[in-house]
DNA sequence: ATTCAAAATATTGTATACAAAAATAGACCC
DNA sequence: GGGTCTATTTTTGTATACAATATTTTGAAT
């Protein structure tokens, strides 16, 4: 039997505020005033600050002592990080998706391969990162390790690293996502896990080259 | 100019639980009530509220709804699962670290593992344990990346998967840590990256030994 | 005009107050 | 004795109140 899960209100808030900035409403470096906040969701200021910290948690806000929160500003440097660290964990995702996978994951996987193909036909770019998302994390869910789970869902992981434009042309990386769904259709762990490597090594080379280029600029 | 870093009672506070907590003083499956925990630190249940959110946003903590907070109970698959996750990142660590050394990151390292050497001469569990984590973070904080450090401190992985009692002889460890510290020292980045693999390997088949054991049992 | 200082204002961090939900205890029935 | 229903007590979640700290504005002096 499932119990209808009991939202709190500082979990609603906090799924609010984390979709607004993932969607780019709230700008890397805004400052996020707690009255103005609280009105506009109609809350009290004690659900934000719960809200608040586990946002700062997640890499999303900036929690500045007696100043505020804002929301974080990645630097080139931190986006190159992000991919370090995907590059590590989502090939062992990949690697234990193709060995759980089942019939519900496979459906859910080719739902989201579809509305990826539709939004690379269209040509919408949102649609495109946002199926782009949804894929990656779908991988990982199905994966069913938990601790992997909450690391790369919490700290946005994906979606940061994906932000300041993507990394390769959307019907490569299409087509590289077809060949996962395939790999981990068939069991094969060791050629997903492959993959996953390969396709993100790409993305991480070319934020290798931005964060470079963004130091020169910076002497 | 440094200025000194203030400290909100929500910071105090989460970091006095984490604390206990990691130290055992709050034990697994434990209710942590609101109103004798703040009365206890002398504080109001207000700021005790953040620090649930950023413990559970660690996996110390576990909050359920309208029922309240408990200490976090690792089952021994979730512990394999932080192993598994600590056999992808801390490798990189160790990579990066190699690179980045310099004299007072290695100065650190030096400190901790003489600290180190003696907990086993003396025999005290804890001691190593401590200097185990130390060891390990050091090496994390020497690598420079940002968001590995985040992580791995965040989810409390290293402290949390040693929880069960150490997975190797406390002599092997330090012998090993010992190689670890010379393939950084040397900026040997490749021998530091496959040493840390290694390390964690070992611990890793434990820790999957006793997950599988555990399943075993249940049926 | 620009800079600095001080007052006024706004914003944060914490405590307290209160309503809603859960846990506990007790009465009643079988 | 065990079980269930209700009343009481705890405990949680949220709002509000208030003190401490930042920020902004104002005004005067250079």
């Amino acid at each position: 039997m499932l119990t209808t899960k009991f939202e709190d209100l500082a979990e609603q808030v906090y799924r609010t505020l984390r979709g607004m900035i993932l969607a780019g409403e709230l700008v890397p470096g805004q400052k996020l005033k707690q009255e103005a906040i609280s009105e506009r969701l109609g809350v009290s200021r004690t659900p934000l600050l719960t809200a608040f910290s586990k946002l700062e948690k997640e890499m999303l806000v900036e929690l500045v002592p007696r100043r505020g929160a804002f929301v974080k500003r990645l630097t080139p440097a931190e986006v190159l990080e992000l991919y370090e660290v995907r590059l590590r964990l989502e090939p062992l995702g990949a690697f234990e998706a193709a060995r759980h996978i089942d019939a519900m994951g496979l459906k859910s996987l080719d739902a989201v391969l579809e509305a990826h193909r539709l939004a690379v036909e269209s040509g919408s770019v949102l649609d495109v990162r946002i199926a782009d998302y949804c894929f990656h994390m779908d991988i990982i869910r199905i994966a069913g390790n938990t601790v992997l789970e909450r690391i790369l869902s919490s700290f946005a992981i994906v979606s940061k690293s994906n932000q300041q434009g993507l990394m390769k042309s959307a019907a490569k990386s299409l087509a590289e996502h077809i060949a996962l769904r395939k790999a981990i259709a068939g069991h094969d762990a060791t050629q997903a896990e492959r993959l996953m490597f390969e396709h993100l090594s790409e993305s991480r080379n070319v934020a290798a080259r931005l964060a470079a280029e963004s130091t020169v600029a910076r002497s």
